[in-house]
DNA sequence: TTGTACGCGTTATCAC
DNA sequence: GTGATAACGCGTACAA
């Protein structure tokens, strides 16, 4: 009943000839004549023999598979990018093995010396909360001197000499910004997380130069911190309600979505009133009521780049150390918070 | 530089012992003197010595990794889906590879033959909608017949004997409609998908039943399939303009915010004028304005009870298969979109 | 043309 | 107490 899979050994014996007559028969080899190949391919594909990639992986010292380490799932903008690397990886023969550290470092340090045993070839991460805001990194320099390539993506971190992919996070806030100053607004709110994780920091950092660079000053009461991907709308409310705003920048959708119901709530029009700019262009923003206007991260194709990233590293044979970190420029995308 | 991953032999060479003396030394066995497994013991945590996992896989005939193979990523459900598999995986010390379908039979075929030569214990999936159409499951039925654990979730098939997990759809329809009639709506609409998808033909199923237990007809042109997963927000204005509803249940959250915003833009008031009631209780639902009352799917829980379906079924040594199919309740969460 | 022997890293059995 | 040997499944250099 059980068809149990098939091995070399098993035609080897069924044949009657070696093992290795078999391996090389299966792989064409011009060694082998033509009248046992025949028999042996036959055989094989008769009883469907693939070869077993558990002892390919020991043999080669190389598993075709990749490990991605994010923060979380439930996040349209990690999913994307889980998206692209899957596209990539796929393509070029090589498997996802996904691990979530929840935002906490010991989960990241975990999992990835679980992984780092031989589970994977290489590493794909955005680093967790936790670990921006314990600023170790150890983990991943070992990870790195072991001879493990290293890939990090959107939540990365200086301290660490490997590939990285991310987006011009100032870049992209200062575009925003630009956009709300060029509506007329004066009064630009910010609403962001603490300062460890890196994309808030730089975004902030975007935010305040475009307003300096516009002649305005920038009203540190105009700046809400709420803790990381936490959602106090409480928060919000009062923000809002403490500020005379016409104009707020979230440093995601979920933030920007909020403000948005809070502005409603106080009977503000959007985008008359007030305008919304968020980031990460994910299905919120597009089925906002309004549509919310957002900077778009890229994350499928950031996903391809790290990827690529990291095969090729993965693949190469020399060991010269030279890293690179590629910026993708973020994008507006207009949509009806914000005034044409 | 390179801190090369150290093996026994290498601790055996150093060391002068047998590489037999150090493997168990390090597993702490009596057999071996106080002496000397201080002194391997020592050398091991220094050299920071973990085993490989690859050649354990290999030895044990168990990876301890778990293929999870779905339509998409980038669906809130599916994802909660995950969370809630790399949650029990985790704790039971299971990694979780990630392969998706992308709604093509083709790929959900070749992930799994690639998956099922060794690379993980145990296989948990959901139906990529090719699959569904084209009623074809015999890469399934081969990774059975090979005794590899399968659980299904979600969108499953009766064709195959294996472990399954879903909620009860029909029933959840049957709630949400029931719900919808209690208001005192008369034309009740439904947007659904193509039949052949499984879960959407449960829902129309229940919300059939509903109708007809309240005494009613279902009206046909009252019923609105879109092509799975697209969102034709075109055909959904020509079905509102077409029918005179004052109510619409649909089967997912997409299709439910569509149907909001075309309603709005006709100048119905919701849910005075319009209830709407989606499937699939994620992000959208809960940011939409009005929140969106929906049928909660409870993903993660969901994703909890095939990663212990499977695992129980990959450590348990008795090959005598009983399978389950797990029923979970739906539930029915009011938001703003439905009257109190 | 085919087969033998060895190695990948680990564990388990058995002999010393 | 310790070590040699075989085995997991495969590939390959080398021998026959």
């Amino acid at each position: 009943m059980l068809k149990q899979k098939i091995t070399l050994k098993h035609i080897a014996k069924e044949l009657e000839v070696s093992i290795s007559t078999v391996s090389k028969a299966l792989k064409n080899s011009e060694e082998i004549s033509r009248d046992t190949k025949e028999k042996i391919q036959a055989f094989a594909k008769l009883y469907n023999y693939k070869p077993n990639n558990i002892a390919i992986s020991l043999k080669n010292k190389r598993t075709k598979n990749i490990g991605v380490v994010i923060p979380d799932i439930v996040h349209h903008f990690f999913t994307t990018v889980i998206r692209g690397i899957e596209k990539y990886a796929n393509k070029m023969g090589y498997n996802v093995i996904v691990c979530l550290s929840d935002e906490s470092f010991d989960k990241e340090v975990i999992n990835m010396e679980l992984l780092a045993n031989g589970s994977i070839d290489g590493f794909i991460m955005s680093l967790s909360s936790g670990t921006q805001a314990k600023n170790d990194y150890n983990h991943l320099k070992e990870v790195t001197e072991q001879g493990i390539p290293l890939v990090l993506f959107d939540r990365i971190t200086n301290e660490i000499d490997c590939d990285k992919v991310v987006i011009d996070d100032q870049y992209g806030a200062f575009l925003a910004t630009k956009k709300l100053l060029a509506e007329g607004r004066k009064q630009i709110g910010l609403i962001t997380t603490d300062d460890y994780l890196s994309v808030s920091k730089a975004r902030t950092e975007g935010y305040r130069k475009a307003i300096a660079e516009n002649g305005g000053l920038v009203n540190e009461n105009h700046i809400l911190k709420l803790s990381s991907m936490d959602v106090d709308e409480v928060a919000i409310k009062s923000f809002l309600d403490k500020t005379n705003l016409d104009a707020v920048l979230a440093v995601n959708e979920i933030f920007a979505i909020c403000g948005m119901r809070v502005a409603k709530e106080k009977g503000l029009r959007i985008p008359n009133d007030i305008s919304f700019i968020g980031f990460t262009d994910g299905l919120l923003s597009k089925y906002a009521n309004p549509g919310l206007t957002s900077i778009a991260q890229h994350g499928e194709e950031m996903g391809e780049i790290a990827a690529q990233m990291l095969i090729e590293k993965v693949e190469s044979e020399n060991e010269h150390e030279s890293y690179k970190t590629k910026i993708l420029e973020p994008t507006l995308i207009e949509r009806d918070s914000t005034l044409n």
